[in-house]
DNA sequence: CTAAATGCAAATGCTTTGCAATTCC
DNA sequence: GGAATTGCAAAGCATTTGCATTTAG
């Protein structure tokens, strides 16, 4: 069974004959087995596990390209390391992130992404990726 | 004539029984001087003419103090380098940046500011600080 | 006087890169 | 077959840190 993002990501490479590697399905494989925000070291982790010859170049160098391809894409940092996402299949969303905990929690508002455009209109600009992201206590994190 | 915004650091500083120093005092008057975003190698540069003395860690250790006091504030990255910008006696705003060109385009909308705090009322998150980022392409990168 | 701050240089840690060997197409 | 890719180790680079010295309060 080949998944749809695999399909995503073949077409991508033969466009810029580049090649589908064992090492590049693994990581996309892992990417999307992944059902939480990741960086780069927890996904070589991961990885290791299957195939402990992969390197972390190989990851930073693959890693791009699944961004470029729109199947990935950075999210906020935490403790400054990049946070990534598959986003391929799912519909774009914002963050809330707790400083003290850590929890992460996914919204959508309509009415600003909306505003957004909106905006972008206003001002000519053409936008490509944006992001939201705001920082602060979660529920239990106040209470404590 | 004292700022404002020295006020506000000098006491930040005395309720935590740190010191304003000369390099503190130097730092803090050259950030309020440039009016466009800037990254730690570029203040660097501007303090360096000044005193050619005052070395980059002091700068590290004094930029997250003004952080913290709310005197500045990270903005977006740009080529991987952390943008901070002065937001004392400033409102909040967010960011359109151009991939191309770099151009930074600052706007503020009430209407999205207001579904964000209803949002995080929603959630019952507390929110500290937000960033909300535009990437794409400013009205003369397109038509290039 | 003394805890805090500074400059320096070394260390850290993430990311990138050169290169020889390998592999996909 | 040949360009692209890989792993490795070295290099890069921004940031942090240990330490001896200086200094604000």
């Amino acid at each position: 069974m080949v998944n749809d993002y695999e399909v995503e990501f073949r077409n991508y490479l033969k466009e810029r004959a580049l090649k589908f590697t064992p090492e590049r399905q693994l990581i996309l494989k892992t990417v999307f087995s992944l059902h939480k925000h990741f960086d780069i070291d927890q996904l070589w982790e991961r990885l290791h596990k299957k195939d402990n010859r992969l390197s972390r170049a190989t990851i930073y160098r693959t890693l791009p390209l699944l961004v470029d391809c729109n199947l990935i894409q950075e999210t906020f940092r935490c403790q400054g390391r990049v946070q990534y996402e598959h986003i391929f299949g799912h519909q774009h969303h914002d963050h809330m992130v707790c400083i003290k905990c850590g929890k992460v929690i996914e919204f959508r508002n309509e009415e600003i992404e909306r505003l957004q455009e909106e905006i972008c209109k206003k001002y000519h600009f053409k936008p490509v990726e944006h992001r939201l992201g705001i920082r602060g206590y979660c529920q239990k994190c106040q209470s404590k």
